[in-house]
DNA sequence: CCATGTGAAGGTATTCACAGCC
DNA sequence: GGCTGTGAATACCTTCACATGG
């Protein structure tokens, strides 16, 4: 069931939007109109009804939109409705802070299952999840498990992502820094960390620091950026 | 020296560039090609000569470009050109594994200072950097750092960024899962890593995992996603 | 009166194709 | 022959303004 044809653009922004309803469904609120949510999260209102204009009427003139059941919708569009089962592979520095990591779980999205191939780690547990060898890999398909998360060093990312693949994984988010092939049908995002703090400095007053802001708190100029 | 006006989505896509042409600098090369650059980091050929173009002539018809010249040249670009000194707040998971990670290194980006709120945790150094009070950031200015990176939860993003502002910051890399206001001239990027994963599903087949792959290895319909 | 939903307009980014150069 | 650099054409996304509805 594919809505008639959402922008890649509203699809990468129907998070933000999620997110902020959750807040404001946590406060008790019933509805929200499109400017709120917009200073909310921090997108053009017009934007956001633009967006929700993609997949019908949900808004009530004058009122705003119901909280939960855009909620609702939005989680169906993205296929977020029912918990979906993670795997991690590489329980290194930053695989155990993922594992740590409270918020997938915000989206239904739940880390059952991580793998490392150094023999050291396989068998202990950690935060709750046993770390298996990597040969197990080939076991997710049985255990219903079609996503993945991949933070290895790069050497080894494209090596495991076909190892995913073979085992019938279809999403994969990956840490490590560089490209990795998979089929069409397997989507991959990848995630290179350094890559978004290394685009920081172009967007800085040359001078380096910045001025003493006169009036203290900082007042005044506060703008929403990114 | 601002370069006539590169489209930021071209200015996303140069630390690509950048990576790439470290991997075959690495290498020995001396020259790559648009073609060769487009399969190393999966950017249409096209896309990449077009975005070159932006500023100025660096390519030899018949030959490709010059890697160290336009490495070189795509860094002062970035004002990636110095080492830029890196504060880290919230030494929590997260924020350990980016203490860990060697891959700020690559972009000339350094973390040298690292603050967090818990007592038990100041004083104590991690990765070789000693952890100091919040009450320390302030001391920011007269270090010469104007970059940090925020690894705290939600509810503290916002006090921390202001303290930040306040001590002259002027990059920020937010990990905190929500929008943070600051002045204009601060550049604030948030990476909502939970978010990133959240709309892979939407883009997975809808029966969950994939069908075994004929053919093994998955020759032929090996494509570069994402 | 307030807020949604949406055509139409404007702006931005990508793709194409080819002239020009080594 | 191979590859760059770039205008022109296309596709995509955002903004605007307003008609419509509670």
């Amino acid at each position: 069931m594919r809505y008639h044809k959402i922008p890649d653009e509203t699809v990468r922004r129907l998070p933000i939007y999620l997110r902020g309803l959750m807040v404001s469904a946590g406060q008790g609120l019933e509805h929200i109109s499109s400017q709120s949510l917009a200073d909310l999260v921090g997108v053009n209102a017009g934007q956001i009804r633009k967006d929700f204009s993609y997949f019908g009427d949900f808004g009530t003139p004058g009122v705003g939109y119901n909280i939960e059941k855009l909620a609702r919708e939005i989680k169906k569009i993205l296929r977020l409705d029912a918990v979906r089962q993670t795997a991690l592979v590489g329980v290194g520095d930053l695989g155990s802070a993922l594992l740590a990591y409270p918020g997938f779980r915000t989206f239904g999205l739940d880390i059952v299952a991580a793998f490392d191939i150094d023999p050291k780690k396989v068998g202990r547990i950690v935060y709750g999840i046993p770390i298996e060898d990597l040969s197990r890999i080939g076991t997710l398909r049985q255990r219903d498990i079609s996503l993945a998360i991949v933070a290895v060093p790069r050497a080894a990312a494209q090596a495991i992502v076909e190892k995913l693949v073979a085992a019938g994984v279809c999403g994969i988010l990956n840490f490590a820094p560089c490209k990795v092939r998979a089929p069409r049908r397997v989507k991959v995002i990848t995630l290179d960390i350094a890559m978004e703090l290394a685009r920081l400095p172009y967007y800085m007053p040359a001078g380096g620091l910045s001025q003493k802001v006169s009036g203290g708190q900082g007042r005044g100029t506060i703008h929403s950026v990114a």
